[in-house]
DNA sequence: CAAACATATCGCCTTTTTCCGATATAACAA
DNA sequence: TTGTTATATCGGAAAAAGGCGATATGTTTG
C-alpha cells in the first residue's frame, strides 16, 4: 500500500463521498437492479450522475480509487461496475493504527 | 475535524514521517534531553535536522499538522515544542472506520 | 457493416501544493 | 541596549491536482 497515495486519494470530498455511497448502494443509487449492485457494484453513470461532476472527471476518480485499492472495478459489457475493497480499507486502518 | 483537510496533511511522505517518530521520540531524537522529551515534545529544529528540509518548509508542516489536530504545539521559551494529539488521531480512525 | 451507448483517455487551463530564501518576531544573554 | 538563537511568516517558482470538453476505445443492437 502506497500510504501517501492513499491519503492523496481521500484528500476530496467527493471521493470521500463515494466511499460512503458505495457502503449502502441500495440506499444511495436505486435506480440500479439489485442483482449488479449485490454482485459487481455500482456503475460510472450511476456515480456520476450522484457527484454532479463531468463524466471524464468522475472516471478519472474512480480509476484513482482502484489504483490505491479501495475500490474494485468488474467490467461487464459496456458497464464497470464499482464496488468498496474492503481488504484495501482495512489496510488502511492497520496503517493508521500502527505506522502513524 | 475536516476530514478531507486531515487526509491533505497525510499526503506527503515527511509528515508522515514526523508523525511516526514522534510515537517514540526517545529513540529518534536522542540530542534532546529527557525531561522536555516527555513534557513537552520534540522542538522544531531536532524535527528539522531529521527532516533534511528547510527551516521554513519544516516549520509550515507543523503548523499544519497541529491545524489539523494530530499534534499539540508549547511554546516555552525561545522553542516550541510538538507532540503527537492521540485525541486528534484517534478522532481520524473513528472517522475511518465510520465514515469511509 | 453502422449507429448508439458506456467508459476511458487526452489536452488544456486553473488552482493548489511543495519547498525555498529572505525577512520578521520573540526570547535570551551579555 | 545589542547580538544571538529559535521559530514563524512572506513571496515566489516549479510541480502536482482539479476539473472540463473533445476524442478514442470497446460493447451492444439493428
Amino acid at each position: 500500500m502506497d500510504s501517501v497515495e492513499v491519503f492523496k486519494a481521500l484528500s476530496n470530498k467527493t471521493r470521500l463521498q463515494i466511499l460512503s455511497w458505495l457502503k449502502d448502494p441500495e440506499t444511495h443509487f436505486p435506480a440500479q437492479e439489485q442483482m449488479s449492485l449485490d454482485c459487481h457494484g455500482v456503475c460510472v453513470g450511476q456515480i456520476q450522475i450522484k457527484c454532479g461532476l463531468s463524466q471524464s472527471t468522475v472516471s478519472e476518480y474512480l480509476s484513482l480509487l482502484q489504483r490505491t485499492g479501495l475500490v474494485t472495478a468488474t467490467r461487464v459489457g459496456q458497464w464497470t461496475y464499482y464496488k468498496r475493497n474492503e481488504e484495501g480499507i482495512k489496510l488502511l486502518e492497520q496503517f493508521i493504527q500502527n505506522e502513524i
